[in-house]
DNA sequence: GCCGTTTTCGGCCCGACTGTTTTCAGTCG
């Protein structure tokens, strides 16, 4: 049992109590301990087994629901959810995710018309039941018709990168109204999240509430969600994505700014630790309980500094450490987009790329790197066209030869790599031997058993050659998951091998994940960030591979590509 | 259910908006 499982547990019966109306603060503690055991770095299991440890140490997790997990690993439920399975039915559970529904409303539909799906719902909608019940009525109704047919298209969410395109586009056009000073986008795409729900945007300026105007009369406004004085949500574009636009006072931008930026869970700590100081915190700013007197809220800054913490990077903001080190003064430097010297993963026209090796690399010095490898696929993918031992060698020393005629940054000569479905190297070694850099990648065969994964990967960091594991997990989002394997014992090999894990910095993979740079930094890991570009313009894909190192707390220092080319030179020969 | 420098009971983050009300519950972020 790994520790995702205990947590969707936890976090699926929080949702039954929630519908079954049961006592909040019990519903927090679940929810509370399923976050925490999902960033908790080793296996609840593991700890639970050891007659020399308890669960209780893991803070959130007290007496009653150290009881909980130890029946969980024992048979794989507990009474309580044995109990509201009993209640509702698990289908249950996806009409949370309906909005406009919640908990309240869906325990009445089940009770009144047996509502346990979303087919359910729709049809009770249709038959215009809905709306007898009390205290719903006809727009409702309507309102839940059409976040059906939202939720059947998307599930609702929309990867950074796109959200970080619209977010520009409409911030570019609030920026030109009169009256408009600033125009900030908070919320999950500032944290850096791999995908996000929606869009929240923040307007100051003596006309503010112009920019609520303007979106809810945009011509890609699909749908008005609402409008008050303070705040327009629409939905925009063809895609639907939700988007909140907010007018605010100069005076509290900064409390905005870090209210809407989240996370939830980053922001109730927050806010507990501003009532043991006789302060509360709110969008407005942070004011003391007694007298209600402002002490901050113009800049984050001063919000964090009053609460005796160092002001936080939005990518840190998870309650996953960051306050504590803040308090302490050690939070990490993350590394940024202007330390990054170079990019190791790319593909030309002699595979699958768009752009001839010369292009890329004229495209790359454009954007002031130093050097990049070019690192076109290996003969498996043969639809890709990829090399064989004889065009890697040929490769290699055409590289060579184009360095000497002047290029204009270095290029390296590389190879990305298939790790076939023994864990085998796709090309023979001494051919690879010929490559300054060579990575490793998975794109076969990746529905094998965690244990059978564990060891394809393990016998790949065997190579001698093998610089870095490309996009580790493999997961393409909103598309396909992870493969499952042993991560804690691969990246300890990796770190052993000298292996860099690669953070992929394209929007649909940004793999590896933050939590699990995070885990891989902590066994000693080092790390490259590449676009794996397969044209010029996915070259400026690195600040989301930037966004997603940092979501891993990772330093300039951590990552390979960060070096100055004679250093990096020199570190890859280790 | 958890937790403790107001500590073993009694708290636990906060406000806007909506639709349905005639003063507010539910939902959302």
């Amino acid at each position: 049992m790994e520790n995702k499982d205990f947590a969707q547990l936890l976090s699926e019966t929080a949702d039954l109590m929630e519908i079954a109306g049961e006592d909040g603060f019990r519903i927090r503690s679940y929810r509370n301990a399923a976050s925490v055991i999902l960033g908790h770095p080793e296996r609840v299991q593991d700890v639970l087994s050891n007659p020399d440890r308890k669960v209780t140490e893991i803070a959130g997790i007290g007496k009653g629901l150290a009881a909980v997990l130890a029946e969980i690993a024992q048979r794989g439920s507990f009474e309580r959810r044995d109990e509201m399975l009993a209640k509702y039915p698990a289908s249950a559970l996806e009409l949370l995710k309906i909005q406009g529904l919640g908990p309240k409303s869906i325990a009445l539909l089940y009770q009144h018309h047996g509502v346990k799906s979303v087919d359910d719902l729709e049809r009770i909608c249709r038959e215009q039941k809905l709306r007898e019940l009390p205290r719903m009525g006809v727009k409702l109704e309507e309102k839940v018709l059409r976040s059906i047919e939202s939720y059947r298209k998307s599930a609702g969410r929309f990867l950074l990168s796109f959200g970080r395109r619209t977010a520009d586009e409409l911030s570019a056009e609030f920026s030109a109204l009169p009256g408009i000073e600033k125009v900030e986008a908070a919320g999950s795409l500032r944290r850096g999240r791999e995908t996000i729900g929606d869009l929240d945007l923040l307007v100051t300026g003596p006309n503010a509430v112009a920019a609520l105007d303007h979106i809810v009369r945009h011509p890609k406004s699909q749908e008005v969600l609402g409008q008050g004085g303070n705040k327009a949500s629409v939905t925009f574009g063809v895609e639907r994505l939700q988007v909140d636009v907010r007018a605010l006072p100069h005076e509290s931008f900064g409390a905005a700014m870090q209210y809407f930026t989240g996370s939830k869970e980053h922001n109730v700590a927050l806010r507990t630790q501003a009532i043991k100081q006789g302060l509360t915190l709110n969008e407005y700013g942070l004011f003391t309980l007694e007298g209600n007197q402002r002490v901050a809220g113009e800049t984050e800054q001063e919000i964090y500094l009053k609460l005796g913490y160092t002001w936080i990077p939005p990518e840190l903001r998870e309650n996953s450490g960051e306050l504590e080190a803040a308090q302490r003064g050690t939070l990490p430097n993350l590394v940024q987009l202007a330390d990054v010297r170079g990019d190791l993963h790319m593909h030309t026209t002699e595979t699958d790329g768009k752009a001839t090796l010369r292009e890329m690399a004229e495209a790359a010095a454009a954007l002031g790197y130093q050097y990049i490898a070019i690192t076109d696929h290996s003969k498996a993918l043969a639809m890709a066209n990829g090399l064989d031992e004889k065009r890697v060698v040929d490769f290699a020393r055409q590289v060579r030869e184009l360095n000497r005629d002047g290029l204009p940054l270095h290029v390296f000569s590389g190879l990305e790599c298939d790790i076939l479905r023994d864990g085998a190297m796709d090309l023979a070694e001494d051919a690879l031997a010929e490559l300054d850099l060579v990575i490793g990648s998975v794109h076969n065969h990746m529905n094998l058993e965690s244990v059978e994964m564990t060891d394809r990967l393990l016998r790949a960091l065997e190579s001698p050659s093998l610089r870095v594991l490309g996009h580790a997990t493999g997961r393409l989002l909103l598309q396909r998951e992870s493969y499952p394997y042993d991560f804690d014992r691969v990246a300890t090999q990796a770190a052993a091998r000298k292996v860099c894990f690669e953070v992929n910095a394209s929007p649909e993979r940004l793999d590896l994940p933050g939590p699990l740079i995070r885990a891989a930094k902590a066994k000693g890991c080092q790390f490259t960030i590449s676009t794996d570009a397969h044209r010029q313009a996915h070259l400026h894909n690195m600040r989301f591979g930037v966004l997603t190192a940092r979501r891993g707390w990772l330093e300039a220092a951590d990552v390979l590509n960060t070096r100055p080319l004679a250093e990096f030179k020199a570190a890859l020969k280790h």
